[in-house]
DNA sequence: CGCCCGTTTGGAAACGTTTACGGCACACAG
DNA sequence: CTGTGTGCCGTAAACGTTTCCAAACGGGCG
């Protein structure tokens, strides 16, 4: 019972290890020599196996934590063939910065912290360069063992993003426009915020709806157009051609769009914007027009990023729930992870996260 | 010569690993009985090494990205015990995301780049649950064998921070007060931003200059606060005491301050606000007050936040230079690095950068 | 008493890489 | 012709885990 082979062979390079808790390397091989079993044993009781002993298992525990153990991960991943860490990409073209920046933050969050509830690491993968060969992402996921990646709100035409979603990997895509044999997409329900806009100015009062939309070959600008209109349908609004104004999403488009509205025969009294940087232009332009909001004009925007609240008259506007959107991700690729591939050919359905109507001076006085 | 030993051993389980290049399976192994030669020779082809002819290396290497090969990373790191990873920690604390949400976003991109640069892998830290036990950063560090962590903007009492600055690990962290063996602080250089703000007000004619500070137990609040005494004792200003407010960095703060420095008997002219949101906040009061600005009152914020373009008149602010910070922060945690631990006892000084005044219509109508 | 079974344990082989060490072939000087 | 160096390469041992397989042990049952 006594097989004390203490310091048998010293390890070769304990001492130059820059991560030691006191000094001394502590490895499962440590543990097992000092807790008299063997290595085995020790993998057993600190992965809770049940063929081990309550008595082994508490006495090998203990020690762990006594010594400040910390498993191996790379060793853990080699041999176990899965490294329980998924990879993150989002987009760095500069030209959805002003677009979409302070919602990323959010959604950064949120995938953070679903995902190290259910127990995945996540390793940050860089946009490649533009000269940078085919595969990148590819690559990465191949390297690190990677069992999957989300990807947050990220052009339709990136071409090594579309390389990923044709491959095998399991990708989970917020906002993002990609279909692959092994992906998923999640989004704000659009066209529902779209409606809950229009019908929020009806209720008030609100007949001559015009609207200013994002550039319509993305998808979330087309659903809330979609919206916009189905709303109009239902509530029995006509939308002269004229009341429907494509911007780009930044806030000169807005503002433009907003003025060309504001000179139509039959004047809007209340523009729903499909971006909060193009309704705050529509409060410029109303400004520049002498109108008064929201007296004169109401305005309601999209996405409630940090600025709705800051300007005056603070913006009413449509904000999307960035955590359930990080956690419909994390769930979704779960899905994906969980389901065998080659299983069942399920289409792997969009699922969409409810939007919440946000009700601010720009739509009606009395708040 | 001839030592063909062509599938000797089938390899285990190559049909199930799920992320193959063309269905089977391609490792240091494979090159290795592809082109004839051991796999130590493969490994110094790939990496480099100088005991290798000229001629074989490139066979390996145009082998290797025929078959797509892609190292595993995991298998490096455990024998290197080095994985060119380093870890990044954000704080999750709800309190400060009105403040520096926009401005994290930035950091991220620059750290990411910064470090994909130098050939560095990144990997997301989670913030740890209060319930969480102490050291969950350290374990974090040694599970995935972590070179180094970058922190950004965090309060000064996080527990788990202040245990891993306590650590031999080395740390950098931008605009982050902790202290250790081996951490550096990277910061803009706040003083001198307020400065190029007084002097910007004092060169348009402003010679009542007042201030809304952030909280001044933070230390970039504190900075700020000085550099502007630092200017107006410069330029002869005299700065009563009640030119001073003090403010939490948000928007209400901002107004509120600003409605009491409108009220003091020698009203100044001119407010700088150690906040963009607080400056904004002093738009507000002023129109309230009926003041036109810049006309009757001219506004200074610090930070560039999104909205800061987006109010109307747009807001003069200091910007901070996020790419400069990031790389300013990768470039210390290299130098910590490469700095053997032990060898020099350097202080590890604090790197500062400057930021940039941007000139908008809230200080100058010209512009 | 012998056998079988269930529980707990140990030995050892993997996982894919890097690298210390030694060996072969060749060139060149003595 | 022998010795010494140099350039290139192969063998094998690590790195820290997990897991397959077998073994030890004790107990119940025929």
């Amino acid at each position: 019972m006594f097989s004390f082979t203490l310091d048998a062979t010293p390890p070769r390079r304990s001492a130059t290890c820059p991560l030691t808790q006191n000094g001394y390397f502590v490895n499962i091989r440590e543990l097992a020599r000092r807790s008299g079993v063997s290595t085995a044993t020790v993998s057993r009781a600190l992965n809770d196996r049940a063929e081990v002993s309550e008595a082994t298992r508490e006495r090998i525990r203990r020690l762990a934590t006594e010594l400040g153990y910390a498993p191996n991960e790379p060793a853990r991943t080699l041999v176990r063939r899965r490294s329980d860490t998924i990879g993150l990409v989002w987009d760095s073209g500069q030209e959805a910065q002003g677009l979409h920046n302070p919602f990323l933050l959010g959604l950064l969050s949120a995938v953070r912290t679903a995902l190290s509830e259910a127990d995945y690491h996540l390793m940050l993968l860089t946009t490649p360069a533009p000269e940078d060969p085919e595969g990148t992402h590819l690559q990465a996921v191949r390297r690190h063992n990677l069992e999957g990646v989300i990807v947050l709100t990220t052009p339709p035409d990136d071409r090594f993003l579309r390389l990923l979603a044709a491959s095998t990997v399991p990708c989970a895509g917020i906002d993002t426009a990609f279909t692959g044999p092994r992906t998923v997409r999640v989004s704000s329900d659009n066209a529902a915020g779209a409606e809950a806009a229009v019908e929020h100015l009806y209720a008030l009062g609100h007949r001559r709806i015009a609207t200013i939309t994002g550039p319509l070959h993305l998808p979330p600008a087309a659903e809330r157009l979609a919206g916009y209109r189905r709303a109009c349908a239902r509530l029995g609004l006509g939308v002269p051609e004229a009341y429907v104004a494509e911007g780009d999403f930044f806030l000169a488009s807005g503002q433009a769009a907003a003025r060309r509205l504001l000179e139509v025969a039959e004047r809007p009294t209340a523009i729903f914007a499909a971006g909060d940087q193009m309704a705050i232009g529509a409060l410029h332009a109303a400004a520049d027009a002498g109108l008064a909001v929201p007296r004169d004009l109401a305005v309601v925007g999209f996405d409630d990023i940090d600025a709705a609240s800051l300007v005056r008259p603070a913006l009413t506007t449509v904000a999307q729930d960035q955590r359930a959107l990080g956690e419909a991700a994390v769930a979704a690729l779960r899905g994906l992870l969980d389901a065998e591939p080659g299983a069942g050919a399920q289409p792997a359905q969009a699922r969409i996260v409810p939007t919440r109507l946000v009700i601010r001076g720009s739509s009606r006085s009395g708040a």
